[in-house]
DNA sequence: GCGTAGACTTGAGGCG
DNA sequence: CTTCCTCAAGTCTACG
């Protein structure tokens, strides 16, 4: 499921909901989600704090809490936050981790699914969050991506355009849909060895990753099947897709026949008549 | 060091 | 209708 887009606005999502809350209980209904911890010590660690703020960092979700620790997610393919009132509704299969928060406002019970079992949880001190950040590349919305910066990424590799794009040590944040995303708008195929770019395509690929993503983040992200945001909502940028599991599909710049491939095993999408 | 294949996991959709 | 096969938003590990 998320990539940066849909992570930014589930992150929103949560600030809006539970910042400034307390967390009264919490239970782990599948203790891989919270491994390598125990599901006891992860309730100790969380149940009495109050979280302070929740932010995105490339696709993870950060949780600042008031005793300086992260609270950290990571949904890889289908992990999913629910937000609703402490008296509403049963839960639904797939429950991975439930919590009970109070504020000064009330309080609601925050859970998180996961069809897929992959999406994990972490307690990290500030050490350990510090080693995580270091690790992940920059913030393609931010301004430190700039042109040159994406230039130097795409140098070191010989990989597929594409892929190299994937690499969150890289550029972090950008999973599939994006990244073929980006590089139909920047009219450049996705197979292109990384370091064949020269500027004015860079130049392109650059503009092309923000104005995709920021459209993307507008949109509140992309739902092909089990994305939505913390409130249940379905994100709007699928209806903007113009690569991205659309072979066979026109496409809408050229009229050429979009189609498929596989770069490292994973499928690539884009248009051979408009993409060079 | 680099790049790719495979593994993890469950469910949906296509095909015959 | 059932069965089998392929594929899926991510990332970590193991090889060549």
């Amino acid at each position: 499921m998320p990539e940066l887009p849909e992570a930014e606005t589930i992150a929103r999502g949560l600030q809006a909901a539970i910042a400034g809350r307390r967390i009264r209980r919490v239970r782990v209904h599948r203790q891989e989600a919270v491994e390598p911890m125990s599901p006891a010590a992860f309730r100790c660690a969380l149940t009495g704090r109050r979280v302070e703020s929740v932010a995105r960092r490339a696709k993870w979700i950060a949780a600042i809490l008031d005793d300086g620790t992260r609270w950290v997610t990571q949904l890889r393919m289908t992990g999913r936050f629910t937000w609703s009132p402490p008296s509403a509704l049963r839960a639904a299969p797939h429950l991975s981790v439930s919590l009970l928060l109070y504020g000064p406002q009330g309080g609601g019970v925050l859970r998180f699914y996961d069809v897929r079992r992959f999406g994990r949880m972490w307690i990290l001190d500030p050490a350990a969050w510090s080693e995580l950040d270091a690790r992940l590349g920059v913030e393609p919305l931010s301004k430190d991506f700039t042109r040159r910066a994406l230039a130097g990424l795409l140098d070191g590799s010989g990989a597929p355009l594409r892929n190299v794009l994937l690499d969150q040590e890289r550029v972090a944040g950008l999973g599939n849909i994006y990244a073929n995303e980006a590089c139909y708008l920047a009219r450049l195929d996705p197979r292109r060895p990384a370091n064949s770019l020269d500027e004015s395509e860079v130049a392109r690929l650059h503009r092309a990753i923000r104005t995709v993503l920021r459209s993307a983040v507008e949109r509140r992200g992309t739902s092909l099947s089990d994305y939505r945001d913390v409130l249940g909502g379905a994100g709007r940028f699928q209806a903007d897709l113009k690569v991205y599991g659309r072979s066979g599909a026109v496409c809408p710049r050229c009229g050429g026949v979009v189609a498929r491939t596989v770069l490292a095993g994973r499928s690539a999408f884009f248009c051979p008549g408009c993409q060079r």
